[in-house]
DNA sequence: AATGAATGAGCTTTCATTCAT
DNA sequence: GATGAATGAAAGCTCATTCAT
């Protein structure tokens, strides 16, 4: 790489940064473009070299910190040596669950800014964000491999993921209705049930 | 009630009408003070005679606006006539969905902004919102006449109202991940098995 | 007029007067909005209380200039006691172009902005700018009262204007193709021809 | 002309191209450098090579643009046979007038940023620009042949291109005060008008 | 209690120009 | 000669909030 491209990518980087850790402690619309060139270094211009607006570089931070969170845990998964799809399922889950509950700025990003819509591309095996991980094509080779065959497993994934995500936030964040190791039982009880209701007889 | 009453309370009601109908379209922050107080047809400072900010009038909004729907919802249970508790939650969670379903925008607006922080005080008989409509005493009543007994009550209502707020807007607004009528089954499914989690053997 | 109302009118008066002096001296386009604001002492937002943007002062502008510069010249009209309608006509030229040539400033910023489009509510007795002076009315009381009849006096009076207003911009700020008091023989001669062209025999 | 000279050759008028594009449809102000540069296809500093700034390219296109009408319009006179001196004047006027009907941006273009500052430079037979075409000596020509002395020719050419071009300007763009077709037989006999005003006796 | 004129900080965005490569 | 990444001043405009009336 050139020194102006390793430059270039510096700056974006920059910015990225910038606006995550901005997005994540003031929200969206509380962040300016000032707020983020003055963190990352750069001049006014240099933003809208590289994004549109800020809802452009959201967009771009949730699908890579999404992205990431699975990667994560899927590598977990493969040394964890479990052959139960239900068992491999929570385990994603936990895995998640547990590193959101240590980055509650990153659960507070994400609960606000993953949209299906956003999130869809992640799971989209042509879309461009799949080089980063292909979370869509893994879940179906996880369901596979399994040996069961699963009705309906778009969205017997969505609940799981509308479920686990909706109340994990609650929980880490507001301690709402309990704390997060109080409500793991019933949680991964639930998903249990949910895939259990979703495999064919 | 008298007259300057009466007229306080004409202003009040037009302000949160007016700002009710811009954070449905606009949402909250791409709404202004100028725009609420234009269509309220109030001056400027009357504003800020009756709420603090926009935060403020939004707070109130959706507090009234969720009581109203459990409110309608119960109104209905009543003529029903089921005997089943199982039955009654999904069919109080079915008629919500419902209402929702013929108002989009208002499903978004209260998806968005209703926080727990906030509902929690819908929930709370001791809150002075719980004038409207004491919610947190119907439901506790409801488990009672049901000669079950539960166990973690709270965490249950909790992994209900999460799942089926979350996977129903996202069904509602986007048909991800298909239409609410074809969600419905398996959400319906969920919300069973989730109660029969928290019966006590 | 209230206190309140007198003061408007001040800040009103003091953005049109200040805007004047810019479009004049740095024309439309170099001038910014914070030049304006500046000079006329308001705040940014007062501008706004007031103008669209900087094309809406220009157009309420260059209306008031121009009616100022045709009542001037009636005014003096009256007192010259001429019968001739030619005499008449260009008495009325002669005189707004001596205006002008004291003015050069002024002289530019209408030559550059003021277009047809917006002088013709000058010339139209509906429109709101007729209050000012009813320059259309005026012309044709002009006419009637020569006793003369004119064939398509629209385009007479337009083609003197558009003679007039294009060759004494030239001599008057660039001194080409020679000085104003040099030009007027050709000038008014000319005027003179048009005019004459358009009598019915 | 070397591969170099004519390369360079290209790009000076890949950005002369696209500047007139541009100033002919957005206006000199509202068009930008950058918008320059990418229809040219060339890079940004690139443009700062052969121009100043967007006021020097503009100069540059006006007196080419402006010289291209009039040699259009005497190649035709030098077929059309005609002997005298007002008919052809006005076969000159008529032909340019033709041709800016057909191309209303082009007229536009020249109307506003035509100056007679600029234009001189076209006249002036020691201009640099007089290579493209002499038409003060084209001019001075024409009326030596037509064996009538006139006063003050310059005031005279003066005279007619400013009348035929303001008033064609409005009528063409405009339709103010008609058409240009209907305009035409009042402009040509104040032309002829003016001309004779300007025969020696 | 109600008004609405006034404020000015702050927003997003554009742009001519420079200069290291 | 040519490039285009980077700059940062400056543009137009919005807005929550105040306060004299």
């Amino acid at each position: 790489m050139s020194k102006i491209e390793s430059n270039k990518q510096k700056k974006r980087d920059s910015l990225l940064n910038a606006s995550f850790d901005f997005f994540m402690t003031k929200g969206l619309e509380k962040t300016s473009i000032s707020d983020i060139i003055e963190k990352a270094g750069v001049a006014k211009g240099t933003f809208y070299l590289y994004f549109k607006d800020k809802y452009d570089i959201r967009n771009k931070l949730v699908i890579h910190k999404s992205a990431q969170l699975f990667s994560s845990a899927y590598e977990a998964l493969q040394e964890a040596g479990l052959d139960n799809i239900q068992d491999k399922i929570i385990f994603v889950v936990d895995h998640i669950i547990e590193e959101l509950s240590d980055n509650k700025a990153l659960l507070t990003f994400l609960h606000k800014d993953l949209t299906w819509g956003i999130f869809r591309r992640v799971l989209d095996p042509h879309s461009p964000f799949a080089e980063e991980i292909n979370v869509g094509g893994i879940y179906k080779k996880l369901l596979e491999q399994s040996g069961v065959v699963f009705v309906e497993p778009d969205i017997m994934l969505f609940m799981i993921i509308e479920l686990a995500g909706a109340t994990s936030y609650s929980a880490i964040v507001d301690g709402i209705p309990c704390s997060i190791e109080d409500l793991k039982p019933y949680l991964y009880r639930s998903i249990k049930d949910i895939i259990n209701a979703h495999i064919q007889d």
